[in-house]
RNA sequence: GGCCCUAUCGUCUAACGGUUAGGACGGAAGCUUCUCAAGCUUUAAAUCCGGGUUCGAUUCCCGGUAGGGUCACCA
């Protein structure tokens, strides 16, 4: 059996997005699971599109989604092997050098085409079944600018064969390219590979995803917070799935269960939710430890600097943080509308605030925050944990109207419509900050 | 336009001739200490249309329709 051989072959002319990614990883999956080669290949036949910065940032987002290749080719480094081939189908007059009429400006005058024996040419593609195609249209159909100048599809050819890649992994936008790479691949008297379309991923208008149509970088995803198991996990289940139920799905389990058959046939449109919803799973799965410091990194300046000098608080709000996002990128949102800012300074609000609903008696409110604060002072410092203030204040609450007592209390805390409950917010505080702050807000409760 | 591919809830998908057409995201409702978040429960929501084949079609065949891809001296 011959040894499995992948490869993802990028051009740098634009960034590792979305679907580029799935395209790598079945590639990968492919060929680990076999025991095989992955390898990667740059794609720079084209000197005026492609960049430096765009192969860094393709590579840049493999190796932080951990697709380590094996092997690794430039197409710019290789013009000895494409002109190798160039003069051997020239030789054995499968392709000339075809003299032109240049009509347009920057055409040559000559190039090298390929001599087209126009027939239909069918093969087999793994998820599709046979696909056949009439050849006769294609012409002779330039190959190469000049023997140093390759063009794309004899590039590919002549390296899939060089590289003894058994296995093409694709968007199915190379379907109607591969008749004509199979008819080099002929006159090379090259093997043919086995053939994998996997389905286009889509804009939520089923347009080819784009920069347009929020296509983001990968590199632009890591930015935002996201996680490489997140995106792996949702690019594998866009034209994929496991043939079970399963929505999470670890990277061993998709070494595991990965198949051609189970691909998809049909676009698959890009839904940012199901990202969010993946991505949250997994951030609940990170060590506690790492997490502050991802968070701390997202704060703005000033509250940085709160939350070191808090460190014991800052690291009691950390499960609250990660409740409410999900992605790191959104704790910055979260914070700058004073989601956090709470915890560190005491708030300031207008007195109507304090009032529960219907609730229009200052006074009857005034006294609810009277007498929790009376009981809250009989609490130990030491045993000021949620339960235990919960336990002190709940039959108060309950008799007297939960909604007319939590939530002045929890108002006074954090000054703000919505937050945790009052118990964990005083917990957290402390007694001192607590009691402070109940004061206060009596204050603001009588003052004119 | 030619050629090629595709078609199940809004979205991702399961059901490879016989199911009350299943799951997930999102939505709605409810529960969980007042609000929020998280969690849990419940719920609405789909086989593009028309012909065949068959005892029986989401499933097989044909035709429409719609969407996508591709037709470079780009990749």
């Amino acid at each position: 059996m011959p040894k499995i051989v992948t490869r993802f072959a990028p051009s740098p002319t634009g960034v590792l997005h979305i679907g580029s990614v799935r395209t790598a990883l079945f590639n990968f999956l492919y060929a680990r699971q076999h025991g095989g080669t992955f390898i990667l290949r740059i794609e720079d036949t084209d000197k005026e599109r492609s960049k430096k910065e765009f192969e860094d940032n393709i590579l840049d987002g493999l190796s932080w989604l951990g697709l380590k290749h094996d092997e690794f080719f430039r197409q710019s480094d290789r013009g000895a092997v494409y002109r190798k081939y160039l003069e051997k189908l020239i030789i054995d007059g499968t392709a000339y050098v075809s003299k032109e009429e240049p009509v347009e400006e920057g055409k040559l005058a000559e190039v090298i085409r390929f001599k087209n024996p126009k027939g239909i040419v069918t093969f087999r593609d793994e998820v599709r079944g046979d696909i056949s195609f009439d050849t006769t249209e294609l012409g002779d159909f330039v190959i190469a600018k000049d023997l140093d100048t390759p063009l794309y599809h004899f590039a590919v050819v002549a390296d899939d064969f060089e590289m003894g890649v058994t296995h093409i992994i694709r968007g199915d936008d190379g379907i109607s390219n591969t008749p004509r790479q199979i008819l080099i691949q002929e006159a090379l008297g090259a093997p043919r590979p086995v053939y994998t379309h996997l389905p286009m991923i889509l804009a939520s208008d089923k347009s080819k995803l784009s920069k347009r149509h929020g296509a983001l970088a990968v590199t632009e995803y890591r930015e935002e917070g996201y996680l490489p198991e997140a995106i792996l996990n949702f690019v594998a289940l866009m034209g994929w799935n496991p043939g079970n139920d399963q929505e999470v799905i670890s990277f061993d389990e998709m070494l595991k269960l990965f198949s051609f058959e189970k691909i998809q046939k049909s676009g698959a449109v890009f839904n940012i939710d199901k990202l969010k919803w993946l991505n949250k799973h997994y951030l609940k799965t990170l060590p506690s430890k790492g997490v502050g410091e991802e968070i701390l990194a997202r704060f703005p300046e000033d509250l940085r600097k709160q939350a070191r000098e808090h460190s014991e608080v800052f690291a009691k709000i950390i499960p609250i943080i990660m409740d409410r996002i999900s992605a790191f990128g959104e704790v910055l949102e979260l914070v700058s509308g004073g989601e956090i800012a709470y915890f560190f300074v005491d708030p300031t609000y207008e007195r109507e605030a304090l009032l529960w609903k219907d609730e229009k008696n200052l006074v009857r409110a005034r006294e609810h925050l009277d007498k929790v604060y009376e009981m809250l002072q009989t609490i130990p410092s030491e045993d000021f944990v949620a339960v235990r203030i919960k336990d002190t204040l709940w039959d108060y609450a309950t008799s007297a109207g939960r909604g007319n007592v939590l939530w002045p209390l929890r108002y006074a805390l954090s000054g703000r419509d919505k937050s945790p409950d009052p118990f964990f917010l005083a917990d957290i505080l402390g007694k001192e900050t607590t009691l402070r702050r109940i004061e206060h807000a009596r204050r603001v409760l009588v003052s004119p």
